[in-house]
DNA sequence: ACTATTTGTGATAGCGCTGTCAACTTTTAT
DNA sequence: ATAAAAGTTGACAGCGCTATCACAAATAGT
């Protein structure tokens, strides 16, 4: 039987009963099950045995509500579908954590108008902080933030103007830097295969920066294909399929627009017989483990997510402390050379 | 400059505000912006007006202490480590999110007394409902457990008795069914290659319904190795390696504890020239869709992980609006028959 | 010894909102 | 026309906690 469906009071123990179980006033029981605060000592225990006997647990709401701090961090994310910022979470809870912050989750999927949404909806809850990996910010979006009075990160990328504070690295930087590696290799022509790339901006960046790379060598981009779809390696697959068959000319070298994309394209080699890097050099961008694992380690960028979720609670955390951290960390990319390109 | 760090007043407008402006009581005001009570048409709007001049966000701490339903629901899981539980995650929220609730999460990196502390953490925040794929409880979590008031759903596995409500399927009868499936594909040496399942009882679960499909045909696990550390495909390669090294017999197939180990097993095959599966079959678990999109597709046992996040979450919701959903939901597995086994 | 601190505790007043009940106005039924 | 029902609004109290100020008790300073 669930008691939550029976009308009767059956309350949660409040602190004002702890409070009379161990003979003090209220405010003397809060300050005791608060560490910091000055409390006899012999009257933090006896609060605190009272407070076990009556199995207190305190209400951050009400808590919150009368001046504490909030302790919840909203972060609005674009996407759970790849390990990607699966990995930006797992840092940031991690460093929350530590500080005993809690994230309130929102996924956007890309879209401007439900990160809208979102944002509003967990503003509502005061969060102490907030952390975006932001799509295209909507004017209200941008309005929300300017009018939020806490501290801001922005995480994955740090091209754009920052409300507060941001901390990743440069797409643009990341996509120029695998342009003068393979060029460097020595290959001359080049493809790109992507996947709807209209609302990832950031795989734009790189497309950008890739192109722009190209551009400083004087080598243009032969092709440029994006697949419908979110990114996966069977999109990757099929991709390079249709890439090489429509192709009048094999190109030397493709660059994906991640990891999942590029070792579909590994597997497609695999199976028709394409060797890699010999026939077609291939680089992807993330450095996925799935990618190193590979019997042909895969040319990549690797960007470590992790650590920059768990550099953006930092600055929250900080910030919140008192502190003043740098208005934007640079958390940068590594170009992993492998061996197919 | 942060006004986040000046004392100055500047709180952010409150819902009596909006009614002054609005030329109503606060409690008009209040019903006007919640949809559902009555409130004459063109109150409502006069409201809506102030409330938008304003830019009025609601405080939800106050609302919901004031009597409001919570529209936070917790949620702890064991890992972010790989796409699995970021699969739940992204179905739970979908799911809430169709009907305003956040999650607020926690990860317990499969250790019992974290995700205890977790859970205290959790419900101080009074959320609507509860969402945990448990470790391996400890007595005080239970305990909290029984005397939280609100729906809790235990997902990803129906094997042991249920707090309030389960949504997954039996891992036990999984590892069953790829017995059967391989004993009748032919196959008669078996060995298991596992991540350390000291903390991760899902796998041991499987393991044991493995073992126990097995025996009922009369055969016997071979060998059974359990790698140090979390899986990955790096320690499935790794570890397929060092137990055909080390074994007098090489086994017909080897049954894995997950994708990620599978592949790595299937990366070393390439590499080291055995064909799969006449030289050595090869079984993953999860249906990654990494497995389905190797050159050899791996045999695998599919897990809807996303459905089983989103049916969690339904359960919650459907209880919060006064429904009875089934106490436990089965979203079953599904034996994918690849190429590899 | 007597004041100046420090330490420990409490009374009071909200935080921003919603539930409840009561009151008033308009519509509908007879 | 008049009672009953429906529609609309507000006063009040309180959710459970903490900030603030005030005060008593213990300690230190000279």
């Amino acid at each position: 039987m669930d008691s939550h469906e029976n009308d009767k009071p059956a309350r949660r123990p409040t602190l004002s009963q702890v409070a009379r179980i161990a003979g003090v006033s209220e405010i003397t029981a809060s300050r005791a099950l608060r560490n910091g605060s000055v409390v006899a000592k012999a009257t933090r225990a006896r609060v605190e045995k009272a407070a076990r006997a009556l199995n207190y647990v305190p209400n951050r709401l009400a808590g919150t509500l009368a001046g504490g701090a909030s302790r919840q961090v909203g972060v609005i994310l674009p996407s759970l579908s790849n390990i990607v910022f699966a990995d930006v979470l797992k840092g940031l809870e991690a460093r929350l954590e530590d500080d005993g912050y809690h994230p309130i989750l929102g996924i956007s999927h890309y879209d401007p108008k439900r990160e809208e949404q979102l944002l509003r909806d967990l503003l509502m809850w005061r969060p102490a902080g907030l952390v975006l990996a932001p799509a295209q910010m909507t004017e209200a979006t941008r309005s929300l933030l300017g009018a939020a009075d806490m501290p801001i990160v922005e995480v994955m990328d740090i091209d754009r103007p920052v409300t507060d504070m941001a901390v990743g690295f440069s797409h643009h930087t990341a996509g120029r830097a695998m342009a003068h590696f393979l060029v460097g290799r020595g290959y001359r022509k080049f493809a790109y295969l992507g996947h709807d790339i209209s609302t990832d901006f950031r795989a734009l960046a790189r497309l950008d920066g890739f192109r722009e790379g190209l551009a400083e060598i004087g080598v243009a981009l032969s092709e440029t294909r994006i697949m419908q779809g979110p990114s996966s390696v069977l999109l990757g697959k099929q991709g390079i399929e249709a890439l090489l068959r429509d192709a009048s000319e094999r190109p030397e070298a493709v660059f994906f627009s991640n990891d999942d994309m590029a070792v579909g394209a590994v597997f497609h080699c695999q199976g028709a017989g394409i060797a890699n890097p010999d026939d077609l050099a291939l680089a992807g961008f993330n450095g996925l483990s799935i990618g190193q694992a590979l019997p042909t380690p895969l040319t990549t960028i690797a960007s470590n997510r992790e650590e920059i979720g768990f550099a953006a609670a930092d600055s929250i955390v900080q910030k919140l402390r008192g502190l003043a951290p740098q208005s934007v960390r640079r958390i940068d990319f590594r170009l992993v050379p492998g061996a197919t390109a």
